[in-house]
DNA sequence: GCCAACGTTGGC
DNA sequence: GCCAACGTTGGC
């Protein structure tokens, strides 16, 4: 199994909002990126465990856990011209863009902010607190995904 | 295939 | 709301 973080901006779309869903589960649509659509695709897998981060607000920082529970297939609001992320050069049938869906777990008892991650020296390795980072999936290693629980 | 222009992300 | 960093686009 393996572990992952997630952004999301709260205004859009925040922890509460996929704890509202029915079945508490939601395509993670509408990423346009290539390299987060290489780990929706290839790499995360039913089961994983991802923390869900909040993002361009107040206090940036992991609220919550959420896991995996379908695996990458096409994003199907690319094929719909009226969808905020359409995408006209990805074919039904060549699909450029995949998504997983993700599912509830719990939120974390308080927000473990960007800031507090990054005065962590073990962390420093992690993409998300590195200066100038965009990328809005990435990969969290077991001992960093452990001791970040263990802030809780 | 280079690279300037442009758009987006996301912390502050 | 600002702006640095970065990815993408498109002209050449």
């Amino acid at each position: 199994m393996a572990y992952w973080l997630m952004k999301s901006e709260p205004d859009v779309f925040g922890i509460d909002d996929l704890k509202a869903c029915v079945k508490k589960t939601e395509p993670w649509d509408g990423v346009r990126n290539y390299q987060a659509r290489n780990m929706m695709r290839d790499e995360m897998k039913k089961g994983d465990l991802v923390f869900f981060y909040h993002s361009n607000c107040k206090v940036p920082g992991i609220v919550g856990v959420a896991k995996v529970v379908k695996q990458g297939y096409p994003d199907f609001t690319a094929f719909d011209p009226d969808a905020k992320y359409y995408d006209p050069k990805s074919d039904p049938d060549k699909p450029r863009w995949f998504m997983v869906d993700v599912q509830f777990v719990r939120k974390l008892k308080r927000t473990i902010s960007l800031d507090e991650l990054k005065k962590i020296p073990e962390l420093e390795k992690m993409p998300l607190v590195r200066r100038g980072n965009r990328l809005s999936i990435m990969p969290v290693q077991v001992d960093e995904w452990e001791l970040i629980i263990g802030l809780e």
